[in-house]
DNA sequence: TGTTAGCACTCCAAGTGTTCGAGTGCTAAC
DNA sequence: GTTAGCACTCGAACACTTGGAGTGCTAACA
């Protein structure tokens, strides 16, 4: 039995009564719509065949019904009709988003923040991953006798450095010529290949005269690579669950909060989605998000560089409207990191003496 | 009238019974202790008199009695005795801080995650606050034809940099001029005191050929600067308070989250608190955490720059031994801290074209 | 043959009444 | 000053009732 056109109708009315009730819906509820002009038995009729074929469930006898995970996937991929964002929101988020949009990371972190206020769910966003990023260069600066920071930059421009402790001493001619051979080695190379290379044999052929410091500086290299692989995870309006009555049974909201609040696991989730805008509803989650739904979208830096935006909430979910806010907020972020190559900044921490000699 | 030595080994009685059991405690329920021999009805006049004098209240009148603030202020005075850690707990302590010991960004998270599961509360930290480290150099570094990156670097060895626009072109020279003299005008000053200073004017009298370059870097070398004193602010254990009874009214849970999450009124509030070991009960929080009780101490890194770690909850809190616990951790962090230079590394974005360029 | 009205049945949610226990305050006796 | 005793209060827990919303089925209708 397939879905006839009138299935598809109640089917349709069902999934976004319930979307915006969170009650179980009715034959009599259906029946009093005005597009639908049908007895309220006709409808049992309907539903029940509905039921049969996996789009609806009873929660018991006398109840009415709810979709089930099949149904809120047909109804996100045939039934929903999207909406357009309104005038306001649109300008708000440009607004927003091109406010103090110099720094990568906050620029991201307020478009979390956005989303989250927009669509009062809990809303996330993860910045790129650099592991194909080309290596431009790699520097070592002075810190104290027994401390220099390593500081490798990309052609992307991401900027990352750590302290190294020194087992050895060093002279500053040897951070230059470090700086140099390295530099030589690996740039233009991409992070992750970098990453598998056996670079000790590296120090071992090309750099005798340093072969004493490298004891130090190759774990701290692979760890400084590695970091640059790490993605910032910000999450925004957990509070917002609470608003929502699938929720109000502290049971379920604690655990929300703490699937959610995960941070690495959870960012291993957005790490690994489709590409583009992806909506995945209730089983074809993870068994951990099986009860909650995501979207999420790609925003591009430089046209490139790939990061990513989303919500969770429950299956439940105005998938049109989110729909919406997430692509015009990551096509936005696209277009703000294309126009110019923006900052994203960060520290390190080292105890230079003389840095400035570094110039010279 | 004053608190008779009876008085207050009732009210101690009191305040302890409601701590672990969170039910407001009678007159029977005490007699029934070892420590305390006296007939229900006399317990009940003591405590009649102890409500007048402002200790306890009352939600109705068949309920037990329950703790004021000015009890627990008391309590935590006076009448609570401090626990020892079990030597596991010390151990576990131990080892997981010093376990990659050498970001310090990190370790002040862990020590936060730590912090939240020993005491089964919500936790947070936040790292030093560099407004009087020195500024040790400044530096330029060429990015592409249209951005640069500046990087500062304090004498305490954190590295802050972002990426500046230029509006107008330059050449390496003029960097590296700018680099030194930039250097020679700053080293040795404060972050805040720079900040006060009137920038411009230096750019006009030092540095006439670079004046076309001031209108870019100038903004940008104070937002660096600011960003420099921004602490971060790491929290754990949100869902912790799901297990507390006093959060299964939802509209409670919600509150507490709210205000909880809200990072920058946060920070705010720990930045302001008392030096060392601060705990403040109920109305002695400003309004909006007038419900919970906050305890904080503070943790050195090189002996000097001081963060800050703790716990919030209800006011309802095992004062003695979640006072323990943060006391050995900040402890174990300030010699984790003070052995070692330890690291703190971000990251920045730029473009360099030729950067190694620098070393020369 | 598809649609609908009618009816018996189910189940939950909400309201009501009752009971029970833990607590208080007060008074009088020790 | 301490305690026993007693009347009283209040909320939590439980059982019970009721009403409404829903279903499924059957029989009648177009």
């Amino acid at each position: 039995m397939d879905l006839s056109e009138r299935k598809l109708k109640i089917l349709q009315a069902i999934v976004s009564d319930f979307i915006t009730t969170s009650e179980p819906v009715g034959s009599r509820t259906l029946s009093k719509r005005p597009d639908i002009d049908l007895s309220p038995a006709t409808i049992r009729n309907e539903m029940s065949d509905l039921e049969e074929m996996g789009y609806l469930t009873h929660p018991h006898t006398s109840a009415g019904r709810v979709p089930s995970d099949k149904a809120y996937r047909l109804y996100v991929d045939q039934l929903m009709k999207g909406s357009d964002l309104p005038a306001e929101n649109k300008q708000e988020i440009s607004q927003r988003l091109h406010k103090d949009a110099d720094e990568l990371d906050q620029t991201v972190e307020h478009a979390a923040q956005l989303l989250s206020e927009m669509t009062n769910l809990v809303s996330f966003a993860i910045t790129p991953n650099r592991s194909e990023s080309k290596i431009n260069y790699i520097n070592f600066l002075p810190v104290d006798e027994g401390t220099v920071v390593l500081m490798i930059v990309c052609e992307d421009g991401k900027v990352t450095n750590s302290a190294i402790r020194m087992n050895s001493p060093y002279t500053e001619e040897n951070l230059t010529l470090m700086s140099k051979v390295m530099t030589h080695n690996f740039k233009g190379r991409a992070v992750s290949s970098v990453l598998t290379d056996n670079i000790t044999s590296m120090f071992e052929s090309d750099m005798q005269a340093l072969s004493s410091l490298a004891g130090s500086v190759v774990p701290s290299f692979m760890k400084t690579l590695e970091k640059m692989l790490n993605v910032d995870l910000y999450m925004d309006g957990y509070s917002n669950i609470f608003r929502l009555p699938e929720y109000s049974d502290i049971a379920k909201a604690q655990n929300f909060l703490e699937t959610v609040t995960n941070k690495e696991q959870f960012t291993n989730v957005l790490v690994n989605r489709e590409n583009g805008l992806a909506i995945t509803i209730g089983d074809e989650n993870s068994e951990d998000l099986k009860d909650f739904a995501l979207i999420t979208a790609d925003y591009k830096v430089n046209g490139k560089l790939v990061g990513r935006l989303g919500v969770i909430g429950p299956k439940r979910m105005k998938y049109g409207e989110v729909t919406s806010v997430i692509k015009y907020i990551t096509d936005n972020l696209s277009q703000t990191f294309e126009m110019e190559a923006p900052a994203e900044a960060g520290e390190a921490k080292a105890l230079p003496e003389e840095a400035s000699d570094n110039d010279k």
